[in-house]
RNA sequence: GGUCUCAUAGUUCAAGGGAUAGAACGGAAGUUUCCUAAACUUCAAAUACAGGUUCGAGUCCUGUUGAGACUACCA
């Protein structure tokens, strides 16, 4: 249980035993704002109704009773009927002590739940982008935080790599490419598909012909056709190259791979099922149906007249297998809003069919397009940006910005180009994660991603200097006496504590109740904004108290603990979001 | 046409129905014999419009305007 929580408690325990009402959502709690003193707010409106006094009065009856009836509570002060309570410093001190002492700080119980998190599900005929960029770091970003609220988590990638599209890239490369491989090229495997891709769809508008032979193509992809099946794996396997590539650079990973190809004949069964309960109905050309009307939706295509499955076949029959195999209590796409008619409809079938727990079992996380200046993306238009290209740039921007700033001094080759690339990829990740997924967000190519202010660059910045402090603590204090044998509680007395230092502790000690808020709402912006918040006040504290030069021991102590465990808080939170911390910058 | 999102400083983003709407970038002005100035401090600047519910609305409801998505026998 959290303090909020433990206050809440003590406070609806004093309307009961005031006022004879034990509604719990009467009492709200809420962390005092900052231009307040207290450290938690009660809202006593709700409340005038069973005390039958002023806001300000009920205020003062609850206040007092809550300072005689629990020992921590330091005092309180009423405004215009809220209630701002103060928790003792030694009280501070205590929960700083827990903290420090806690490795897993942070991470929250078993849950016993296993969750599937399925994100990232490229197409092989053309390389990533940035729309795919958003999508792998929140899908990895959510699965790592849903793994440090205590779940059992399984990432998943559902590789889509049959159709038509596929195809197309097959059939130019086998007219146009001149057997052109990466190796002979030089060029990144996926890139090399996604230029056949785009050749493709450039000849058709020479020859309208083409189109029917992608589609003799898949046909005979469909029946196994030994030379049109050893292409596809032949160039399959180059994409597959590059987007490995591509996410080890961006550091995201998968429990389960899932190939569309070994996937698209399931569901099938599932439909026989459906028109047996008599949820779904065959029309007379033979394509089965789903009237989902009464709904509010219109009727779903479930197998087309010639017997071949659709999307929705597919995804109903990979949901049931998964559920299945792995025994899963959530199932999580990480799919993009376009897709919520989709989504909608799926719940709804497996509903219709009888899975209803499967059915809400299932979420989707549907976040919001990356937009240009110009709006959307458009291949056609050349205005995708591309995947690699971005992060290559961010890393570039990363190097000269060091460069300038002299941060690179004394380095050695490795090191500077590991700090570049932490420090880019740091940029690009905490610009696209510190959004609220579901929004609609904005993307500049020709503004590059801000180092200065709010960014991933600020918050690693603070981490750096933090290590330098230590580093330079534990020197001065004989070299190799780090402090952790030292009892941080009893480290410097807490009626000491400068009010920015009880300030800190407060934040720190937020920080497990937002890896939940996080999990729950499936957004690791609020991860974000944790560690900018917590950065930044530690910046400041930093700028007018030092920390090295303070000549009472204890007291430097005390700081340089202070330090670092603000240091391993922001280490934990950008981790959460994909992001290492350097130790120097 | 129908369904669904969204609309907050010049710009990009915040704000669990609660107090004087927070940041950052950009703009103006400062801080370095001192632990990393990718930092810190100060100033100017916003809830699209009109109603309603509520003790209290950026947040909930209705309408208007504007932007976007979906509405395939594609995936």
């Amino acid at each position: 249980m959290n303090i909020e929580q433990k206050i809440s408690l003590a406070a609806a325990g004093a309307v009961e035993k005031l006022y004879g009402v034990a509604d719990t959502a009467l009492v709200q709690i809420a962390k005092t704002r900052k231009e307040f003193t207290g450290d938690y707010t009660l809202v006593v409106f709700p409340l005038l109704k069973a005390s039958r006094k002023s806001p300000d009065a009920t205020a003062n009856e609850i206040g007092e009773y809550l300072v005689a009836h629990n020992p921590e509570i330091e005092g309180f002060n009423v405004i215009k009927g809220f209630l701002n309570i103060s928790l003792r410093p030694s009280f501070w001190a205590a929960r700083f002590g827990e903290i420090a002492d806690d490795p897993d700080f942070g991470r929250g119980a078993p849950t016993g739940r296993t969750v599937m998190v399925e994100y990232s599900s490229p197409n092989t005929n053309k390389p990533l982008h940035l729309g795919h960029i958003r999508n792998n770091l929140l899908g990895w970003s959510v699965a790592e935080i849903l793994r440090e609220c205590g779940n059992d988590v399984l990432k998943a990638n559902l590789v889509n790599d049959r159709g038509i599209h596929i195809c197309k890239s097959m059939l130019a490369w086998q007219l146009f490419g001149n057997g052109e491989t990466p190796e002979s090229s030089g060029m990144k495997g996926d890139h090399l598909v996604g230029k056949y891709y785009v050749r493709f769809n450039d000849e058709l508008k020479k020859d309208e012909s083409l189109l029917e032979q992608a589609q003799e193509m898949l046909r005979k992809w469909e029946a196994h056709d030994p030379e049109i099946y050893a292409l596809w794996e032949r160039m399959n396997g180059w994409v597959y190259d590059g987007f490995e590539a591509t996410y080890q650079r961006l550091g995201v990973d998968f429990d389960r791979m899932y190939y569309e190809s070994q996937t698209y004949l399931l569901g099938k069964a599932l439909v026989e099922d459906g028109l047996a309960k008599g949820v779904f109905y065959r029309r007379d050309d033979g394509s089965v149906w789903c009237d989902l009307t009464a709904d509010g939706l219109d009727e779903k295509l479930l197998l087309r007249s010639d017997g071949t499955s659709v999307y929705m076949t597919q995804d109903l029959g990979t949901a049931y297998r998964r559920f299945e195999d792995e025994q899963l209590d959530g199932l999580i796409y990480v799919v993009g809003n376009e897709q919520n008619y989709h989504f909608q409809v799926l719940k709804l079938l497996l509903a219709r069919l009888g899975y209803t727990s499967w059915s809400d079992a299932i979420y989707h996380l549907s976040y919001g397009m990356v937009e240009l200046p110009e709006g959307k993306m458009k291949s056609r238009e050349g205005t995708v940006v591309d995947a690699d290209d971005l992060v290559e740039g961010m890393v570039e921007t990363a190097r000269e910005m060091s460069q300038e700033l002299g941060k690179l001094d004394g380095l050695s080759a490795d090191e500077s180009a590991a700090i570049a690339e932490t420090v880019g990829l740091g940029a690009l990740k905490y610009f696209i994660l510190k959004v609220d997924p579901r929004k609609t967000m904005l993307f500049d190519p020709r503004e590059s991603i801000d180092f200065n202010g709010n960014t991933g660059p600020f918050i690693q910045y603070t981490h750096a200097r933090i290590c330098s402090v230590l580093r330079k603590g534990r020197n001065a204090d004989g070299g190799g006496n780090d402090h952790s044998d030292t009892d941080y509680a009893k480290v410097g007395a807490p009626e000491s504590y400068l009010p920015e230092e009880l300030e800190i502790i407060k934040l720190l000690s937020d920080y497990p109740a937002v890896v939940q808020a996080a999990g729950q709402s499936y957004s690791p912006a609020l991860v974000a904004s944790y560690a900018y918040d917590l950065a930044k006040l530690y910046n400041s504290y930093y700028h007018d108290h030092s920390i090295l030069r303070e000549e009472d021991s204890a007291v430097r102590a005390f700081r340089l603990r202070l330090s670092e465990q603000v240091a391993g808080v922001i280490k934990k939170a950008m981790r959460l979001l994909g992001i290492t911390v350097p130790e120097r910058m």
